[in-house]
DNA sequence: CTGTCGATCTACT
DNA sequence: GTAGATCGACAGG
């Protein structure tokens, strides 16, 4: 079956190295597009291609976790590159960021949506829907999907354990669509949204 | 299809 | 005391 050939291929893959991670953040937001988001979740495998993601800086940006400067909930900004912050929105959703940027140098990539490759019944149990299309374009969807909450926090996405990344193994071309960040108050006008053009998993449908 | 609104609670003021 | 990197239900066109 399809699906079992991908787990094996994915299986095979090597994390992402801490230097992908160790860059500007806006970079490292674009250049994770297209990678493979991979979860193992008491021995199952969820995974998903990165779809859409969002570049939060630190002192610069005022949307940024990181703008105020640390406190107990995002100091792990400051940590490792490759490092995942997760962190609870509104009380009821968790969101899941991986951190860029030198260690020292607050920063952060929001993951906002993935194309499900993996698991896809699992993540269906997760969510308790029917609609794949519905199933991971937004940022607490595939958290909820992934199985991925707070306990995931400060964990080493250079690391083949619980939740890493690994290369675009479907090498299919795509093209890079911007827009300024969604369901923030201030730091509105930077345009550091990225998505994959034409992709029915992303969380907005595309403007023309 | 679009827009509005309530849920729900933690981290920070 | 309250805003918040969201979601799902529902109303209306």
């Amino acid at each position: 079956m399809f699906d079992e050939n991908l787990i094996e291929r994915i299986e095979s893959e090597e994390p992402l190295p801490r230097e992908f991670y160790a860059k500007n953040v806006v970079i490292v937001s674009q250049n994770l597009l297209g990678k493979i988001l991979v979860r193992v979740d008491n021995e199952k495998i969820l995974a998903g291609r990165i779809v859409e993601v969002e570049a939060y800086d630190g002192e610069d940006d005022p949307a940024s976790h990181a703008y105020k400067g640390m406190t107990e909930r995002n100091k792990v900004m400051w940590d490792f590159p490759g490092k995942v912050y997760v962190y609870t929105i509104y009380g009821i959703h968790y969101c899941l960021n991986i951190v860029a940027e030198p260690k020292g140098v607050p920063a952060a990539v929001l993951i906002r949506a993935l194309q499900p490759l993996v698991g896809i019944r699992e993540m269906m149990k997760n969510r308790n829907i029917k609609d794949v299309r519905n199933l991971t374009n937004g940022p607490a969807r595939l958290t909820k999907a992934l199985n991925i909450t707070k306990d995931l926090n400060g964990v080493d996405a250079t690391l083949k354990s619980e939740l890493y990344v690994v290369r675009d193994i479907l090498g299919k071309k795509f093209e890079i669509g911007v827009s300024t960040r969604i369901g923030i108050t201030r730091g509105k006008e930077k345009p550091w949204r990225f998505y994959i053009r034409n992709n029915p998993f992303t969380s907005k449908k595309e403007v023309r």
